[in-house]
DNA sequence: ACGCGGATGGCCT
DNA sequence: GGCCATCCGCGTA
């Protein structure tokens, strides 16, 4: 079942602002070949993270051992480890040494639903596997081991052209779970996922 | 349906 | 020492 898989997005459709990328990646397809197999999802949900003059970006910070890969090139997947226990996945936009990408927030499931559904315990609703940063990259086994790698196709974390999402089924609303910068309008996502099953993507 | 707080660890001040 | 780009379970309704 991997109807919605296209060719890996190339460097250049990340060469952008990061809210244009943020928003074109809506329809598009995060995959991951894991020891257990083809995981993948479509991804409904995302947020811009613009810079240094972003407050609520990573990359304020600098360049430090955490942030190194967020000013890689553009295409890059940064993961980070957040409140001790969760992964985070983002793609990193802009030219290299700028700072800013995207980070992957919701995914609906489109591959290797029986591993995402050990991984993610049991009797889950399918709802309920990738609605959220840190549960898509516990799906998907995404983790350090997968910080700088190139989501352009050479590596085994890759993002897939997709089905585009036209404007009106397009939600835009400020970020969640930052207390700088919290008004920014910088939060995408699917109105109405067509994979069925997959109400609820407020988060 | 909500709201709240605990878990848990790396990194910066 | 405190802050996190989070998640889950438990409380009250």
């Amino acid at each position: 079942m991997r109807e919605h898989e296209g060719a890996p997005l190339p460097s250049s459709f990340y060469l952008r602002d990061a809210a244009l990328v943020a928003r074109d990646l809506l329809g598009a397809v995060l995959q991951h070949e894991d020891v257990a197999g083809t995981l993948s999802g479509r991804i409904v949900e995302t947020e811009a993270y613009l810079g240094p003059h972003d407050p609520a970006s990573h990359s304020v910070v600098g360049r430090t051992a955490r942030t190194w890969h967020m000013f890689g090139p553009p295409g890059t997947a940064y993961v980070y480890f957040i409140y001790g226990m969760h992964w985070c996945v983002n793609a990193v936009t802009g030219a290299e040494g700028v700072g800013s990408a995207v980070l992957i927030r919701a995914l609906t499931p489109l591959s290797g639903l029986e591993v995402m559904r050990q991984r993610r315990g049991t009797a889950r609703r399918l709802s309920s596997l990738c609605d959220g940063p840190g549960k898509l990259c516990a799906a998907l086994g995404i983790t350090r081991a997968h910080d700088g790698l190139l989501l352009t196709g050479s590596s085994s974390l890759t993002i897939l052209a997709g089905t585009p999402v036209p404007d009106d089924e397009v939600l835009i609303g400020p970020r969640v779970g930052i207390s700088k910068a919290v008004d920014w309008p910088l939060r995408f996502r699917v109105r109405s996922p067509h994979a069925s099953g997959d109400q609820r993507v407020t988060r």
